[in-house]
This record gives C-alpha cells, structure tokens and sequence, in this order.
DNA sequence: ATTCTCCATCGAGATTTCTTGATGAATTAG
DNA sequence: CTAATTCATCAAGAAATCTCGATGGAGAAT
C-alpha cells in the first residue's frame, strides 16, 4: 500500500508534479490540448533534438499524462484527460480547509 | 516578459509543480491544511532532521506555496490558498479540450 | 551578559535529472 | 532485397536537486 497523507497518495502525485514540472514538458501539454500530434510534428514545433524530446515524452508517458498510438512510422502522442483531472483532483484536495490558530501549547 | 504557451506561463507553471513534486513537501502541505504550524511541530510530525525540513519549507516557500510568521522564537509556517487555487487553474487550462483527427498531412 | 531554544544557511558529498551523440528497432519505399 | 524515415534507447557527461553535519543569528530565559 502507498504512503497516503489524508487521503493523498503522495508518491503518485509527486509523480505526476514531477512530470508537469519543466517547461519543456509543459510546452508539449500545451501543443496536445487540441488533438493528437506525431513525435516530427513536436519536434518542429519545439526546435528540438529528437533523443531530448523523445525523453521528455517518455517522462510524461510514464507518468501517464500522455500516451503514444503507432501509426504506420508515426507515433501520435495525445493528453489523457484522466491524468489531468486526477492532477486537478489532488491540488482540491489541498486546498486550505479550516482556520486553527496557533497557541504556544501547540509547540514545542 | 516570461515564455508562455497558450496562456500558459511555463516558468511559473514548472516552479508551482517542481515545489509539489516532492512526497515530503506534499506531507507538508497536508499538515498545513487546518491551520499554521511552527517548524518544530512539523519535524515531530515528519521525523526529520531540521536542516533538511527547513530546506523544503524554503523550497515550497520560494514557490509561493507557504509562508512563514515569526511569533517570538517560533516561525509558523501556513499554506498559501491562492498559490494553490493558481495551481489549479493552471490544470484547468491543461485539459484537453477538442479532437482533431491526425492525417498524414499534419505529419512530417 | 550568558545561555538556551528555534530556525536558517552554509559547504561538501550523494543522488537524481537532464542533455548530447550514437546506435538500434520498426516500418515504409524503391 | 537494400535504403530511408521515424522514433526509442543507450552510455557518458553535465547540471540540478537533495541530504547531512556544522555554524550562526534572532529571540527568550536566567
């Protein structure tokens, strides 16, 4: 069973943190929000050398926010909504609640 | 002006993330989400050494994600709600949103 | 003033992440 | 078949992140 802090499972959200946290990752989240797009496509679009994007995609596969569909040579790569959504989910979960001020006795 | 795709600023959206992407952080968080808590109180809670807890409060401090309240010797520490809601939105802005099928034309 | 507590910060080393260039696997074209 | 294209993966080095132990600073207690 995985390390859960109130109902946070917290290795599987710094997993998916991680995966959205570089800009070029980002970039290629931004590029997928309108459909599918082929590995070349990203390439161009990011003026990039391919083994260095191809490990970003694959960062962003293993964390599940993207998936890849092999079509002939082309591997098209689109966002999973689930894994977005289960991003958003986590970051309600930590929304302040509950207002508790500090008294000394709470200290050490 | 920061780089942004889409509406998106990166640099800013990989920093909120890059501070959420650790599991001791993320149980930072959770302890701060009723209410402040000096830093002695969170090292009880997490069994950590002080040096390295006080270098993820600074991390996820620097991120806009806490901040700290001197109150005599103590410094509490609460989570902030708006960085937070910023997060959120971020991943509001990351959902997909339409389809369009991949031709070959799109393609290289 | 001296001492103690709470906490930030520093330096050095360990670990992880990222980049680069090269190689290889899968598919298609000729 | 061979050759070309698309992409993943590998090895090695660079860079960033993290941990540990020690030091120092601010405030409180004596």
């Amino acid at each position: 069973m995985p390390a859960t802090v109130a109902r946070l499972d917290t290795a599987r959200a710094a997993a998916l943190f991680h995966a959205l946290s570089d800009e070029i990752r980002l970039e290629v989240v931004a590029l997928l929000l309108h459909g599918e797009r082929c590995v070349c496509d990203l390439m161009d679009d990011l003026d990039m050398a391919q083994s260095r994007l191809s490990w970003h995609l694959k960062t962003l596969s293993d964390a599940g926010i993207i998936s890849g569909r092999r079509e002939g040579r082309w591997i098209y790569y689109s966002l999973n909504a689930v894994a977005v959504a289960e991003a958003r989910g986590i970051l309600g979960a930590l929304e302040p609640t509950a207002r508790r001020l500090p008294t000394r006795s709470d200290c050490c």
